[in-house]
DNA sequence: AATGAATGAGTATTCATTCAT
DNA sequence: TATGAATGAATACTCATTCAT
């Protein structure tokens, strides 16, 4: 037995051991997201995020200077993975037409269709509006949705598709009778031809 | 008179006489929205929104049972407004083309053109996100705003253009460079034609 | 018409006419019992009483100077109903054998039987302990119980008897596994004999 | 340094330097005990436990989730203190009769004796009709008197002196004419013989 | 380097009582 | 006489952040 696992010999508060944890950091910002997309931003504490990381308090401000680093940190994870699944799918289609079924399927799926990735999305758009460390976020991610969009349209295009994409996140969110995946392509379709 | 009994002789802090205030009700209401537009819901607390109406913190208590009735109350007013700018839009307007400019005048002059209107609009919709007391102020919103498009389309092309404004709206609020009015239209013209 | 029962003309908050109404005072009373073993003394609000009786906020304060003061006329009408109930048990009896039996009944049956005297009786216990204006009548209820039983017992017994009957009231009250009629009446056996 | 930067040359309020306090959680206990024999469980609030204990009001809320859950505790405390005292007196007990005598000590000593301990008991009595949390304790405490008696008196027995003994408390509390020890011990005679 | 305790400012909400009408 | 609005003090509780160990 290493001194890495100390038995409990007196009774007392469970002291979890967890002397070399070196992607603890990494954990933190998992259990952010995990933390906004079960209880919102306004639900994020550190204790919260700590609880789910299964990590002392203390841990989350020794990480993170402060609680909009550690969402800013989270978000951005988030943004990059959304933003590189549309990047790859507008990368493999081969002409327009491929890249807007290639943008309503990555709508339908990526971003509607997982409940989780939903929140988020609208979780950020909310957060940015008053946080200025997530205007990076949001600015980073729409900058680069829209670069991967100009692969195929022209950069007026681009951007009001990625404005209606937007549009049609919230839509579904606030919506109680939600498009379905084919209405969706309906949509895309019209402001490309 | 003893010195038990100490009688008050300078003045103290200020005493705000108000006794008889009608209308106070009113006035929470307008504070509230005021204090969402400058600092968002999450700065919208009893205390900001009192000492914005001038009006004592109990007072927000007295005609409202919980900051969510009053932020409901709020928002309801501010949509209503919206709302019913845009239904007369679309009475005034004499066909689908012109429905259309008409549209994309709310937007810009409406919608976006206000700082004000435009923050209010996307701090509704992420409230709501959270707060089941502002969905019915979101989807009641809906609901009218598709009514009053579908005096002009058929109900596939309102929702369309319902998701691309909400769209647009938030757009404009993220984006540090914001579409210009004959971009709004143009994105519009999109989706109808 | 007359001016006693005015037509509501305009919409607006619902206006009761209720300007005739000589026992509201005792109406208020029977609401602050019924608040009181609903909700225990701490629930016993003015607005809770006044929503109870079906009354004006102001009316609660219009009749009673305070809050204790409606708390004390309310426990002294319960005490004396309850007291009265003893008092002609008592002097029905017509031994001490069978005063007894009487002594049992009304506990079980008076006392303990019902719900609602048993969490008055307890209640009031409780808030004799803090507010002067209870003590007055928990001493006047101990007063004329123990002057009842004394038609039939020594004042030793008297007193040991009441004693025991409140301890039985609390017992009651607290235990999860209260005793049966049959039990009650073999604790106050054994005290007599 | 600049004007922008201003330095703290004289003292303000007094500013409590306590970084490090063990046992803290264990004085919040007997300061909860004390506010509650001094100002009831209505009077026994965060701030007046923090004021009583000489720590920040945050403190109190830190150890424990709920005020609830520190009365709990603080009732816990005193019920082990009072159930210890009389399992002891019961177990030195070489028969039932001295078994009697030691209880009508404990009842003079312990319970009644002491204004402190009457007091917490009643209020814990009371406190208990209303609050799941404080019930445990109570049954508790019960269960552990009954099973202390039990060792000198078969179970029926036990249990009506128990209920007698609580009578007996809550009797002493409320009355202004309280029983004598001689009474007490006359009084719990008459249930074993 | 890591952490649990500490804390002060703040939050929503309750409520007895006052008072203009 | 009667009342609904008004209000200030208080309550339980939250939490980002600091800091002694």
């Amino acid at each position: 037995m290493t001194a890495d696992a100390p038995t409990q010999i007196t009774e007392g508060p469970v002291r979890r051991a967890r002397r070399y944890d070196p992607d603890r950091r990494q954990r933190l910002v998992d259990a952010a997201l995990e933390v906004v997309a079960a209880h919102g931003v306004v639900g994020a504490t550190h204790r919260a995020i700590a609880r789910a990381a299964d990590v002392p308090l203390g841990s989350t401000t020794y990480h993170f200077a402060s609680i909009d680093e550690l969402l800013a940190a989270a978000f951005t994870v988030h943004a990059e993975q959304v933003a590189q699944a549309l990047e790859e799918r507008m990368r493999a289609a081969p002409d327009a037409a491929a890249a807007l079924e290639a943008l309503a399927e990555h709508l339908s799926s990526d971003l509607l269709g997982k409940d989780r990735t939903l929140v988020l999305a609208v979780e950020l758009y909310v957060a940015a509006a008053r946080r200025p460390a997530l205007r990076t976020v949001t600015q980073g991610w729409m900058e680069r949705s829209r670069r991967a969009l100009e692969l195929h349209f022209d950069p007026v295009t681009a951007r009001e598709l990625d404005a209606l994409v937007e549009g049609l996140v919230l839509h579904q969110f606030l919506s109680t009778d939600p498009m379905t995946p084919e209405q969706v392509r309906h949509a895309l379709l019209r402001i490309t031809r």
